[in-house]
DNA sequence: GGTTATCCTACCTTCCCGGTAGGAATGCTT
DNA sequence: AAGCATTCCTACCGGGAAGGTAGGATAACC
């Protein structure tokens, strides 16, 4: 298992709001029921997608939750990345955009050339970047399911 | 970081048994030292990698390791799979050959249709599973340290 | 004001990862 | 035969993160 549940359960949630008419906000509670996850653990969760800025709430009664935009413009890469953190395979490949970070087999100044692993990981990390930024969250609701209001 | 380092450091283990002569076997004390790891833990991996039958062992002086195989008929899928285990993203998409588990939103009967997320998990798993299968352990090793006997 | 909900912080518990330890088995070498 | 090098096996352990709980503060609606 690669992805923890946060991806797990908090992609559903996306899904889950995707699949209801966004016309008002739906209360994390309701989903909670419906998915039989429990609700104080989703609470962490929708939180990591609301400073993503991909949910939008509202508090009080009759709040909740709704998709900051259309279920076609968010990528399953965004959902992902704001619930599970940097996406990448294994740490010789983490994130340094000033480069810092070099596999431990690079240290030696370059003289065996760079980490013969390293390419493994970035071809997987990038297929893996690759269909999640493929994939949209309409992509996972069917079209029954879709809002069929204005039709 | 979506695979532990079991898979990172085994990998390396496997990529320093191809690049090395294959006519002998490498103590594992050697690797250990060159790549900077633990022997202690490293032995744990390789016998992961010597039960899928992916390296031979040799006992007693002048013993080690040596890849079972010529390093362009391993794939990376199988090294990973031997060390990590399943290739699986999340506990949605674990196999079940007899397909007892289901996403519990499957549970109600199917009325609402599969899991609406299981499309996404098993298009990574997919896409994850394919650039490691289409590698071999021999895209590892640059040309220059790869044995050139034969030439 | 009371109710419904999000928001925030802290805590807890269980699991597994990464690593260690110690020895038994095996095979060279002398 | 003795000794050494190395794999093999089992057990153990500490720390950290994942998964989840608790309690309250804040905000909006009625």
């Amino acid at each position: 298992m690669m992805f923890s549940t946060k991806a797990e359960y908090g992609v559903r949630v996306m899904a889950h709001l995707a699949a209801c008419d966004g016309s008002q906000p739906v209360a994390l509670g309701a989903i909670a029921e419906a998915e039989g996850l429990p609700l104080a653990y989703l609470e962490h969760l929708v939180q990591r997608l609301r400073r993503a800025e991909l949910v939008d709430s509202r508090r009080g009664a009759h709040g909740g939750y709704s998709l900051s935009r259309p279920a076609g413009a968010i990528s399953m890469a965004e959902v992902v990345a704001a619930l599970e953190g940097e996406i990448a395979p294994v740490e010789c490949i983490s994130a340094d955009p000033d480069g810092s970070l070099v596999c431990s087999r690079e240290r030696d100044g370059g003289a065996s050339g760079p980490c013969p692993t390293k390419l493994l990981w970035t071809r997987v990390q990038g297929s893996i970047v690759r269909t999640l930024e493929e994939m949209t969250l309409s992509d996972l609701i069917p079209e029954t399911t879709t809002k069929r209001v204005s039709v």
